[in-house]
DNA sequence: CGATTCTTTGAAAACAGTCAATCTGTGTGG
DNA sequence: CCACACAGATTGACTGTTTTCAAAGAATCG
């Protein structure tokens, strides 16, 4: 059994990273209080399609996805996470509309999930939190805008490459089939280039 | 011959799509103060790969892109822009590193430069600046998951339709060649893909 | 007009996707 | 503890799409 100190220690660790301002006592209790702690098994979803996003969440521990289901009927990924990443479709948080994700969690998991009025309490009260959050947005953008300038001019393997040198973690703890979904090629594809890199190496 | 008043109308039009607040005179005044005039001609730069972009630049008139060169040594278009539109390289703006990208007008244009230093402190004394700013990041984050899932999960052709649904005033202002960098494709895929739909409308 | 740039077309090669079969590892129930 | 089922990964053969290169054909601009 873990105690909520327990659960919001990453958080709070992960605040640091992402604000020069510290956080007094009242303030740490302002937020656990506005946070909601939830625990997910392996395979559950944290929001389906359809579903407005109410929450953001911030993994304490754990892993999930975000994928959709295209045109053609298969799973796309647009989104790993694992520990001090934040899963949530963006796009329906704040405008309220119906979703076309799902976020499935891909190992058993702690979060702590935030509605979009509790973060803007937070946000007001809490200068430390304001700068997270603009922190996050920025650098959101930027990573966004960077995964999409390889996804328009790099071949697969390249993006793969890209992929493992940015982030080793997601190869090492999502399936083969979740990362070849996120780079936009078949699973079989993948495991060609993964052969090829071998050989090569 | 153009006074000024005549080339921030537009501007104050657009505050107005993204703002419920409205500007007074004297914070109209502070805004004409903080932002650069500049006029480019078709061709010009407003920025070149390895420069600090230290301006963002809205649209007043005119249209231009924004583009890498590759590992492979060709164009990548990352952003196409026309009236309205703002160009910048947020990476470097933001973070004061060198960028990656050039910006070329491709046609005369008509833009209003601004400083980091004086966004933060329209953003500080106009509301309705803070608003729209505000505004502009939560539609461009939107806009950039968009396109990157179509990016990963579509072929070429409904990519490119896509394209013709959502911006036909890029397909009329750009040249194929820009078009067919900014979806990720070759020239001569573009244009077979345009025979095709002809063919089948 | 003449020069330059953009677009189209054809043919061959490279690349990635699909389908179906097999292989591997894991975990479960008998 | 074994046997089996299941999910994930790999492989081969085939198909389809996209790129590349080269050449020819429009369109645009001074």
């Amino acid at each position: 059994m873990y105690s909520a100190k327990t659960l919001f220690q990453p958080f709070f660790d992960y605040i640091k990273t992402k604000s020069s301002i510290s956080l007094t006592d009242e303030e740490m209790i302002m937020v656990m209080d506005n946070y909601k702690i939830k625990h997910l098994r392996k395979r559950q979803y944290l929001l389906q399609e359809g579903d407005v996003c109410k929450y953001m969440a911030f993994i304490a521990k754990g892993a999930g996805r975000m994928y959709r289901i295209n045109e053609h009927g298969q799973d796309s990924v647009i989104r790993l996470a694992v520990e001090s990443w934040w899963l949530g479709d963006f796009e329906s948080y704040n405008l309220g509309t119906p979703s076309k994700y799902n976020i499935e969690m891909t190992e058993d998991s702690d979060v702590l999930l935030i509605s979009r009025e509790s973060s803007q309490e937070l946000i007001r009260n809490v200068p430390a939190i304001a700068q997270m959050i603009n922190e996050i947005d920025k650098s959101g953008t930027i990573a966004t805008q960077r995964r999409l300038q390889s996804a328009i001019s790099l071949g697969a393997e390249e993006r793969y490459q890209e992929l493992s040198d940015l982030y080793p973690e997601f190869i090492r703890r999502f399936p083969q089939s979740m990362i070849a979904s996120y780079l936009g090629i078949s699973a079989e594809t993948l495991s060609r280039i993964r052969k090829n890199l071998l050989r090569s190496k």
